[in-house]
RNA sequence: GCUGAAAUAGCUCAGUCGGUAGAGCACUUCACUCGUAAUGAAGGGGUCGUCGGUUCAAAUCCGAUUUUCAGCUCCA
């Protein structure tokens, strides 16, 4: 048999081989940093036999696969651990994931304080260098086996299998679980790893099933590079936007309103000057700004479909023994503006923008500071177009997303989500709908993953993720392509043939909500936000109160010219004053005395570059201006605390 | 919503066996008038999330409830 490697060359053998054997023929070396093999394609344990010509690759702790080995032999050492500090659990699923791995848990109680003796015990285990045997059954008797275990849920897992599949276990010593593998040599190999928390999670990922227990750990190949890993959390951290957002006096939340934030002043001037900028890049590329009301009658949410597919998270109201909703979404309100006077062809595409407050009843475990609230606001905008402009429409927002994105070095990924098992519309409504939206990224060569099943319920949609700080990532711009609303509505225009026609109507958002995007935001910069969007943007620091007055003329100064800026009037040293507003993350300080004063001058130290030593006032203005007008994002040159 | 954990001064946190509350920072006042990451001293500040129970006595034990955190589910 012929055996093609990874750089493409070959090897020979007049007999079946194993992974591990052809490694072992390779070098040493390789054979003992072997973890996983991938067989045509296919990734397999080490001890897979190979008997016909194949192509291989040979995964170490160094490939993603191998990584993914050590990890998913340690959820097995920890369901072994589990299973001998409590007979009685019962055993569900046990993967790796991107950062680690868990283990699903019925029939026990454990609590974080658990968790070091959990961790005890898979010590144990892997001290004991047990080694990992893989053997097979028919479908049957592995069903009987795993009941004879007692194992009711890998009993489930075998049945959902098809009649004639061969059926994989793994041992270790005497642990077995039903698994399709690889796993590494023995559980010696297993070196450094951390059981992180414990929490629920559903059986199979459905609401509906029962909640188990799940405990999630993490490992890697040295001990060294856990520390690491352990690490990078730490400092992820102190990045947490609500972390950032207290200290910084940004936003807070009140017990009086669960997921309702409140936007403190330095975060409103944030909001604010986010808005500007988002006018600015609207009104260039030809968007008309609508506001429409916060509360609609139910008339309106019956048309537009919210009333029998939204009806769980609107918060509704009587007034005057009508039913009112406050509004989830700013498409109907869009729609009646739309619709309120006649339209022509040449009218179109209307571009029109809403900064519109919604509330949406969220479920109580799902909020999480600035990132999912229970009332936001959306950048939105409804446009009308012919059929014809769906492409050079989607394709102009997706442009636009870009260029926000960039401007702040966010990395972002796309998502094409189609039909959702609620919705409403035709089949070929979907499907011109789902294509228009794929044709536009296909055009622009933009790589994305299709979402089955997660669009909207009114149409499909493009979503841009984004990342937050420890790697979560979350929907923040949208491109909804939709059919329905302009029918529901019965929106019109005139075409060139005098008859009515019905437009066709993009719903989008860039930052997606201004709420989440400040979230975004904070934990992208860690609170050092560009000059022309931080809150405050100078603050002048005296040295002592004989200078206040020059302080005073400076001040004056800068907010002549548009600066935001402050003065610190206490009577503090200087080394004081500096580090407070250092620790509030201020991009510029000015400190004034004598000498100062003395030249009209003033003594600059970045939060970028440090101590930048005396300035004229006029050219430092001059700079600083030009910096916020290019929206400049200047580097840290200097350590971190 | 579900599972688990937490809630003590404006902030970060300590508070052992149930005996009536503590630190640092912040704040106020005074002194210092200072040159690039914390000057010193004094002072004010708490129904220990809320409601109920056990007890001679509850921040502490028990129950309910609210909020927050982690994860699941769901979403911008």
């Amino acid at each position: 048999m012929q055996i093609t490697l990874k750089d493409g060359s070959k090897k020979e053998y007049d007999h079946a081989m194993t992974v591990l054997e052809i490694a072992e023929d390779i070098s040493s070396g390789l054979a003992r940093m072997a973890l996983a093999g991938e067989v045509n394609g296919e990734v397999v344990d080490i001890r897979t036999l190979i008997e016909t010509d194949a192509s291989l690759s040979i995964f170490t702790a160094n490939d993603p696969q191998g990584l993914r080995t050590i990890r998913h032999s340690a959820s097995h050492i920890l369901a072994e651990a589990v299973k001998r500090l409590y007979p009685e659990a019962k055993l569900a699923i046990g993967p790796s994931t991107d950062d680690g791995f868990y283990y699903d848990i019925d029939g026990v109680k454990i609590s974080d304080e658990d968790l070091a003796t959990i961790e005890q015990e898979m010590k144990k285990i892997t001290k004991e260098n047990a080694p990992f045997e893989k053997f097979t059954k028919p479908r049957e008797e592995a069903i009987a086996y795993m009941e004879s275990l007692e194992e009711p849920y890998k009993v489930e897992l075998i049945r959902d299998l098809p009649e004639d599949a061969v059926i994989s276990f793994y041992s270790q010593g005497e642990f077995v679980d039903l698994c399709a593998g690889p796993h590494v040599r023995s559980t010696k190999e297993v070196k450094a790893f951390k059981l992180m928390s414990v929490a629920g999670a559903y059986w199979r990922g459905s609401e509906k099933n029962k909640m188990l227990t799940r405990i999630y750990g993490t490992a890697f190949p040295k001990a060294s590079e856990l520390e690491e890993y352990l690490h990078r959390l730490e400092e992820a951290k102190k990045r947490d936007h609500r972390k950032i957002g207290k200290e910084l006096g940004l936003f807070t939340m009140m017990d009086e309103g669960p997921g309702f934030p409140f936007f403190l002043p330095k975060g409103m001037v944030l909001k604010n000057t986010l808005i500007d900028y988002w006018r600015e890049i609207h009104t260039r590329d030809g968007y008309v700004e609508i506001a429409t009301p916060i509360m609609l009658n139910r008339t309106l949410w019956e048309t537009s479909g919210h009333w029998d597919h939204y009806a769980e998270n609107m918060y509704t109201t009587k007034v005057d023994e009508e039913d009112f909703a406050i509004k989830p979404m700013n498409c109907p309100g869009g729609v009646l503006v739309y619709k309120s006077e006649p339209r022509s062809y040449r009218d179109l595409p209307l571009r029109m923008g809403e900064l519109g407050l919604v509330h949406r009843h969220e479920k109580s475990g799902a909020l999480h500071g600035l990132m999912r609230v229970r009332c936001f606001t959306q950048d939105d905008a409804h446009i009308f177009m012919l059929k014809e402009q769906i492409t050079d429409e989607i394709k102009g927002v997706v442009r636009l997303i870009d260029e926000v994105y960039s401007m702040f070095g966010f990395k972002y990924h796309v998502e094409l989500s189609t039909k959702p098992e609620d919705s409403m519309g035709s089949e070929e409504d979907w499907e011109v709908a789902t294509e228009g939206l794929r044709s536009a990224l296909d055009q622009m060569g933009l790589d994305y993953v299709v979402n089955e099943g997660d669009g909207a319920f009114y149409g499909p949609k493009i979503d841009f993720h984004l990342e937050d700080t420890i790697g979560r990532t979350w929907q923040c711009g949208t491109i909804q392509l939709d059919f329905q609303l302009p029918q529901r509505f019965e929106a019109e225009y005139i075409g060139a043939d005098g008859e009515k026609h019905r437009p066709i109507m993009i719903h989008r958002v860039v930052f997606g909500s201004i709420e989440r995007f400040i979230g975004i935001l904070t934990e992208h910069f860690a609170g050092k936000f560009p000059t022309w969007l931080a809150p405050v943007q100078v603050k002048v620091l005296p040295i002592s109160d004989k200078y206040f007055g020059y302080a005073e003329k400076v001040l004056a100064e800068l907010k002549e010219q548009g600066i935001r800026a402050e003065v610190d009037r206490r009577a503090e040293k200087i080394g004081y004053k500096i580090r407070e507003a250092r620790l509030q993350r201020i991009p510029y300080m000015l400190i004034v005395g004598a000498k100062e004063e003395e030249e009209n001058a003033v003594s600059v130290r970045s939060r970028a570059a440090g101590d930048e030593g005396s300035q004229n006032l006029n050219d430092f203005i001059t700079s600083i201006k030009e910096e916020i007008v290019t929206k400049a994002i200047r580097a840290s040159v200097i350590e971190e605390e």
